[in-house]
DNA sequence: TGTACATCAGTGAACGCGCGTTCACTGATGTAC
DNA sequence: TGTACATCAGTGAACGCGCGTTCACTGATGTAC
């Protein structure tokens, strides 16, 4: 069956969608090519036609999820002052919603060890998506020029990757509020000051 | 052949080793078992008197790996005044030694993810490493009470490991020496205050 | 406007490779006598 | 002390499953005339 012009293209975004959850949630390995195309509404032989292989899939795969929550967070964090904005993804990245629901999460937090081991190439353009990624969340970030706000993001943002994928590795639900409290409570105060504010669910 | 007694037990420490390594450098699923085995000088057929099977060569090399490298820097802060043992393990952490090394270096900078993937009844194992971890290095944190140094550790090296991770997952040297240097610029000025301090050369 | 044809997204069975696991076997050394 | 036997760490070939990838085919729709 031959399809309108616009069909595939959103076809293949269906897939890459479909690809950057399960990857998320699984990691690279254990995310079978054919359940991917199953959770699109395909079937395994179709998917050829739009990707080269396994690991061009799960290239732009985890590009899509950097680039999709980075865009989610910074509209949310543009809805509020700006003064405000950064506690809220800080609470919304340090929350339990984010620890129980990596399959929606940042990339770096629920597939960081494996982006590390990826051959060249393929760093080679994550590397730009964490570019973007940092840019989107510019805005966010205290400090009076580029450099100084980059320096900042080049430090929270890891480290909060840290704090949940370790909080995650904990096995008692406990422990892993305890990481996650810990975490949200001191970088709150190292790069929003003392004052309170508003809690994550207000800033939706 | 037969044994001594000890032959056995040494043996099996020796695949530990092998495959804590190979764990760290390659990641769970791309680590071979007829490797590991190869690596020790032994054969594929002989791992099942060792070991269940895979899964659980996985668990215990994770929590050997966790054990052997606090160990270490819990020895080599040991060495120093108490005031410079935390700047010496996060100059250590956060180093570019560190950085090329993963083989050799924290499990959760290198293989955090997929810990956080981890059957339930592995993490309970697990946790209990990374709770002997913290326990280790509980000297090095500053705070009055147990308690917050508890709750420095949590936050510093699930952090550090995020920065180490993240700076690996840059394509290029310049941008993963970026992260690494912002990040001990920040946690030595966050956890161990203003003064310079020996370098991490020197602490060895 | 109608018709024949070409295209190509999608199908699903089959292939084949790699790797975890099994298994029959080996042979050095501890142990019983 | 010497001898026969049992043990069991280690060997390496073979097995078999799972999954990525291939391939011949389908058929709806765009296009040429």
């Amino acid at each position: 069956m031959r399809y309108a012009s616009a069909h595939k293209q959103r076809t293949r975004e269906r897939i890459l969608v479909e690809a950057g959850r399960q990857f998320r949630k699984k990691g690279g390995e254990a995310v079978r090519v054919a359940d991917v195309m199953q959770a699109a509404g395909l079937t395994i032989g179709g998917f050829y036609k739009h990707f080269a292989d396994k690991d061009e899939l799960f290239q732009e795969a985890v590009m899509g999820a950097l680039e999709e929550v980075a865009a989610r967070w910074s509209a949310a964090a543009g809805r509020v002052s700006r003064a405000e904005a950064l506690r809220g993804v800080i609470r919304e990245y340090l929350s339990e919603g984010h620890l129980e629901h990596p399959e929606l999460g940042c990339a770096l937090a629920a597939m960081g060890t494996e982006m590390a081991r990826m051959p060249a190439a393929m760093k080679q353009a994550v590397s730009g998506a964490l570019d973007a990624y940092a840019e989107r969340l510019d805005f966010v970030m205290p400090g009076e020029t580029a450099e100084e706000r980059r320096e900042g993001f080049l430090v929270l943002f890891p480290s909060m990757a840290g704090c949940l994928m370790t909080a995650r590795a904990y096995a008692s639900q406990e422990r892993q509020r305890q990481v996650l409290e810990a975490g949200r409570k001191y970088f709150e105060k190292a790069f929003c000051g003392e004052e309170p504010g508003k809690s994550a669910e207000e800033l939706q």
